[in-house]
DNA sequence: AGGCATGTTACAGG
DNA sequence: ACCTGTAACATGCC
């Protein structure tokens, strides 16, 4: 579950639900993560209090007193909250669980307050890292992301910027992290259909009003879809395992062969692949 | 059976 | 330095 209104959506109910929690126990089952995780895990989280939790781009950042945890989730990585009487796998080794969800539950971190924090993953793409506060500006996977979307510098001079002397198409340039950073194939395939340019047009192409529509027009899409609670396309949930609603409104992600959504254009989408990914654009109305 | 999947990274080559 | 494509990671679904 994977792009940024996804994790917008996980880090909001976390923080809802967990904020100022105390982590008072951690079970792993399977440390097998993208990075494995170390023998020291559990016992530098045990005991620490979350004072607070923020996204930057696909990434969470859980805050305790003097350290961080730094959190992925991959393609697959979903965040669930227990409550209750599930807590009682702490109690026995052989734990189940009343959640749907039970094969792939790799980590649960027991709270004060009667929650648990679930981490599930089915294909174990997503991470955890620990790092110390004062390394926050040090850490490499933040340190080479591009601006958030929704930041200020996310402008027409920025973009013009950074395109000038590149010749990438547009589509990978909207995927690329240390451009912007958030945006993944969905969102990137949805924002060109709006701004209605074609994913293979080179990015330096680009007119000034093109550009102009397309950073608003990504900004819109996010926002949308983070009202919608993110989209489920196949498996992404939300902290209490509930789906988003998001993608009934893709314009073209997943429609091949369908008409386009623009009513009044009579364009099919075609699916095309762009460095191994899938794309989707209208045939007649992405010029 | 084979292709595909919301992500990222490492590597090879131009 | 920049760019591209490919494979890899692990698993499940169609």
């Amino acid at each position: 579950m994977p792009e940024l209104p996804e994790i917008e959506i996980v880090k909001r109910s976390l923080f809802k639900m967990i904020n100022k929690a105390k982590i008072i126990d951690i079970k792993i089952n399977n440390k097998n993560l993208r990075y494995k995780i170390p023998p020291t895990f559990c016992k530098s989280l045990i005991g620490e209090k979350i004072l607070n939790i923020s996204r930057r781009s696909k990434y969470l950042i859980f805050h305790f007193e003097k350290k961080i945890l730094l959190a992925h989730l991959g393609m697959s990585g979903k965040l669930l909250i227990m409550r209750g009487r599930d807590n009682e796998i702490f109690k026995t080794s052989f734990y189940y669980d009343l959640n749907v969800l039970h094969k792939h539950n790799h980590i649960y971190f027991k709270l004060n307050n009667d929650l648990v924090l679930v981490y599930n993953d089915v294909r174990r793409f997503g991470f955890f890292k620990l790092y110390n506060t004062t390394e926050i500006n040090r850490i490499k996977f933040l340190k080479k992301l591009g601006l958030e979307p929704f930041s200020r510098a996310f402008n027409i001079k920025y973009f013009k910027t950074f395109v000038q002397k590149r010749k990438k198409n547009i589509k990978n340039l909207l995927m690329d992290q240390t451009f912007i950073s958030g945006l993944g194939n969905i969102y990137a395939n949805e924002a060109l259909f709006m701004s209605r340019i074609r994913p293979l047009r080179s990015c330096n192409s680009l007119s000034l009003n093109e550009i102009k529509n397309l950073i608003f027009d990504i900004k819109k899409i996010l926002r949308f879809s983070i009202s919608k609670g993110g989209s489920s396309i196949r498996d992404f949930k939300d902290t209490l395992g509930k789906s988003g609603a998001f993608q009934q409104f893709f314009y073209v992600y997943g429609r091949e062969n369908k008409n386009c959504s623009r009513i009044s254009c009579k364009g099919k989408i075609k699916k095309i692949q762009i460095s191994n990914r899938s794309s989707f654009y209208c045939n007649k109305c992405q010029g």
